[in-house]
DNA sequence: GCAATACTAGAGCACGTACTCCAAGAATAG
DNA sequence: CTATTCTTGGAGTACGTGCTCTAGTATTGC
């Protein structure tokens, strides 16, 4: 018998190596990225590559299942009588501080827009449901207590949040003025405006 | 001599071509669309579809000048004495009305992120430019009439109005159940309640 | 009718890709 | 030290891609 594995050697490696592939997908896309291009920026041959993960598709679940799980556990370290309206605030600031890492936006982007690989749509679909999922409950009880409109629904409110967030990203990614930094309060703005009771809005 | 081209049969293989294109990038994003499946969606041979653009890119650039030739043609429609915040409204219900073929809204989202070709990311950013600066200075006035908020630049202002049609054109494509003609009202809604005057905000 | 040119199709090519394979290095258990 | 296993790099491979080439067919001017 012999050689044990080091867990935390391993982990520190796969992390190199997602690292890398970050930088490439945000720079060049999923599909516009190689293999060779991860490998280099890793500075790893690409046995290493595939010893670690099987495939490049893999890579990219790997990093989503990261995020799905991320966000989980955030809505999980939610307490039950928290504000509702604040924990949807908090949520917006959370993803703005994230996004301060302009890879991220670029990677959000890039990786959104692959299309017809099953699997990679199925993680992109839970991920995104998985946002809903930790949303709507709150938004619905902001709703609940009046706190935002009600012409529309919770789910819809939602829905209409999360647009807001993915335009954000997308204007992080595309435009070098547009910071997460700097829009920070005009994210926060533009959601409260969105979701502010019509007995708050004056014609 | 002989056989002068024929101007209209040509164009309207162009067409064809663009159209199956439009289709496959919708589906399977620009890398991930193949020539023979244009082809194939076309009907055609791969020696034809050679004949009418020289690259696949270059057919990706075609469509792309074809969308930023309408968005400039739109903004020059407009009479220098139209109320301008009914203009702006107008281009959201423009915009809505057009992505109503949810193919549209598939191609936007897949090709905006195709990333690493030069030319691609240039048409691009014209596109974004044109559509930019159609927009602004109508924005710009409205807000010199007090009609909407003074507490950020016209510009920063036109810049969210553009996040919100990304996000809107983003939902349509992912979210089966929100269509461009259902939630048309909302977007305006949103618009609105983004520019108005903070003096129409009561707390 | 005839020549000249535009158009069409599809077999095939050159190339770049994800991925495999193998041989050697490093690290531990006995 | 030795045996065993984990780890590493890079040469090589099978395959799919965008694109070319050629040969044949339609369409026009004369």
């Amino acid at each position: 018998m012999a050689r044990t594995v080091d867990p935390e050697k391993h982990l520190a490696r796969r992390l190199v190596i997602i690292d890398a592939a970050l930088t490439c997908f945000a720079v060049h896309g999923y599909a516009g990225t190689t293999t060779a291009a991860i490998c280099r920026e890793a500075g790893i041959g690409s046995g290493t590559f595939f010893h670690y993960f099987p495939t490049k598709q893999s890579l990219l679940l790997a990093i989503l299942a990261y995020g799905t799980d991320e966000t989980r556990e955030w809505f999980a370290a939610r307490r039950p009588d928290e504000d509702p309206l604040a924990v949807v605030e908090a949520y917006l600031d959370h993803t703005a501080e994230e996004m301060s890492d302009p890879r991220l936006a670029g990677f959000v982007r890039a990786v959104s827009a692959v299309m017809g690989e099953r699997e990679v749509e199925a993680a992109l679909a839970l991920d995104s449901q998985v946002l809903l999922e930790g949303l709507e409950p709150w938004i619905s009880r902001a709703r609940d207590a009046g706190q935002v409109r009600g012409d529309l629904s919770a789910h819809d409110l939602t829905v209409w949040v999360l647009l807001v967030i993915d335009g954000f990203l997308g204007r992080i990614a595309v435009d070098e003025d547009f910071t997460a930094a700097a829009q920070r309060d005009a994210l926060l703005d533009a959601v409260r405006r969105l979701l502010a009771p019509a007995t708050q809005l004056v014609e």
